[in-house]
DNA sequence: CGGTATCCTTGGAGATACTG
DNA sequence: CAGTATCTCCAAGGATACCG
């Protein structure tokens, strides 16, 4: 069954879309927003209402054209953003989350509550939180 | 500053200890619990007390050997799990979450929440969750 | 049982150059 | 501006074999 899509013309590549072979929900979930790159830019637009292309890349320090890109095609495979282009020289391009997309503010939220206590904790033993070594295959973020 | 480790020799490698260059305590969490099966294999001993090494192997489907080592050796440098050896032949080695691995539920939690009420909207809807394409590299559970 | 050591392959992802 | 198109490299991670 087709994805909603963004209006326009349908990509050439139509992005595979498996499912996770265990079945497990909280597998799926996971998948879907544990990949290089994607929980920082989902986290980004949480911020803001509406990114643009060049504004997005600048948000996400580190990011290359490529990698956006292709995250981004991902993210609006899978129906959290929605990419609204404004014809025109030179082009806009417009992005933005989902309602269901909003919803992973739930996700976040936790999230953001325990790196902050973690954090302070941290600060204070003279530690630092992530003391975890790094995986180059997931980079920048991602780190265990 | 050396981190609490489980008794034993140390190891051999040190295991470097990056802090992610942009400092925010949400890119540091995320670093930590992103990686590929790390989310998985900390699911798994949220519902138990302890595993043993081949009980964690049997759960997380699919993970080899290296790769559970490897995982497991990063949280534990991360101070998120303990590894507790109990000598003898055959050997038991035990994993559990430390106080602070726990804490983790409170990111678990909400996630699993809201994997369960996608899950339940797309099958009214006859799609499937996780209807995204796969990111090789993340391999198994990670696909955006 | 609970790992380590090695080999090997694949594709992730950066850099660069180009286009509508 | 907002991307594609290539090229390339290198290391993540699976397979396999072996060890205390």
């Amino acid at each position: 069954m087709p994805l909603n899509r963004s209006p326009g013309q349908p990509r050439s590549k139509p992005l595979a879309v498996p499912v996770p072979e265990s079945g497990c929900p909280v597998d799926a979930l996971i998948s879907l927003i544990m990949g290089p790159w994607t929980a920082y830019i989902i986290w980004v637009l949480l911020q803001h209402d509406s990114l643009r292309f060049s504004e997005l890349k600048r948000e996400v320090h580190g990011i290359s054209a490529r990698m956006l890109t292709d995250r981004l095609r991902r993210l609006e495979a899978a129906g959290l953003i929605i990419r609204e282009q404004q014809l025109g020289i030179p082009p806009h391009v417009n992005y933005e989350l989902t309602v269901r997309g909003r919803e992973l503010e739930e996700i976040m939220r936790p999230l953001e509550a325990l790196a902050r206590r973690w954090f302070a904790e941290d600060q204070g033993n003279g530690r630092a939180i992530a003391e975890a070594p790094p995986a180059a295959a997931v980079p920048r973020l991602h780190r265990i």
